[in-house]
DNA sequence: GATTAAGTACGAAGACTTTCGTTGACTTAA
DNA sequence: TTAAGTCAACGAAAGTCTTCGTACTTAATC
């Protein structure tokens, strides 16, 4: 009944790998990763094992080369590191916090119009479902 | 030259304390944050002096009990934790890290409506300036 | 001066992350 | 059966972050 702890930084960008390629291997996920970061395969290996031990990833060693999935999803994952930032940043307050994203990642005018929009079901939803507050 | 370097989640906290309350005292600070966590006093001064180590945070020794005040602003120091959050979760875009902090902390109506006229005043900004990218 | 109080300085410990060298097991080919 | 290659396991080291006990300094009070 543990709370669903944060993955580290290391276990996120392997995560990333994961939840892209679906179940991969060591040896895949060392190959991806080494493109952008030098890490050395045994270093991705150990992360991986332990990963598996902490219930972030399951793996099947069938074959000799042990196949690793996610054991998380990736939309809960990016909620939980989202939230803990709005929480410990911007006290609680996700507005604050976009307000912030779009002044350090300039989007594109057709992203920001389709977040508009979004926005815009959004309220319409609430509108439409009920009252209350 | 380097790189504006992340305060950690603990020199955060206490930067939050300062941009609030101003030039403050270890024991202000304390006081403050005690409220909230229970750290010790003594540790709550070896945070601070690290900080004033880092740059992040200026003292003036003058009288007794040396008084703090921030040396980095909020705004750049919030884009910074923002910025690193979307390259290292969400590939560079704002837009999707603004998708999981709607689902994960739901903004009230009103909030959603103040982000999206914010959002069509950026629109209508980019319009009226410049054409292409 | 001696005593007490309020502060700062220092050092070190504990937890966690990340990194990698080394070892041994297994596989394949010659 | 040897040789070479691939892989998992293990342990240890280094770096951070956070925490706090202890000691030293200064100021005020008796």
């Amino acid at each position: 009944m543990t709370g669903p702890k944060r993955p580290t930084d290391a276990e996120t960008e392997i995560l990333r790998v994961l939840w892209e390629r679906g179940p991969s291997t060591v040896r895949e996920v060392h190959g991806a990763l080494e493109a952008q970061r030098g890490t050395g395969y045994t270093t991705v290996l150990k992360l991986m094992q332990i990963m598996a031990q902490k219930g972030l990833a399951a793996r099947d060693e069938r074959k000799r080369s042990h196949v690793y999935r996610p054991l998380v999803e990736r939309e809960g994952v990016e909620e939980g590191l989202v939230g803990d930032l709005i929480d410990r940043v911007f006290d609680g307050s996700a507005s604050e916090l976009v307000v912030r994203a779009l002044s350090s990642k300039p989007a594109s005018t057709e992203e920001l119009s389709a977040l508009q929009a979004m926005l815009g079901d959004l309220i319409a939803a609430r509108e439409g479902e009920g009252e209350g507050r």
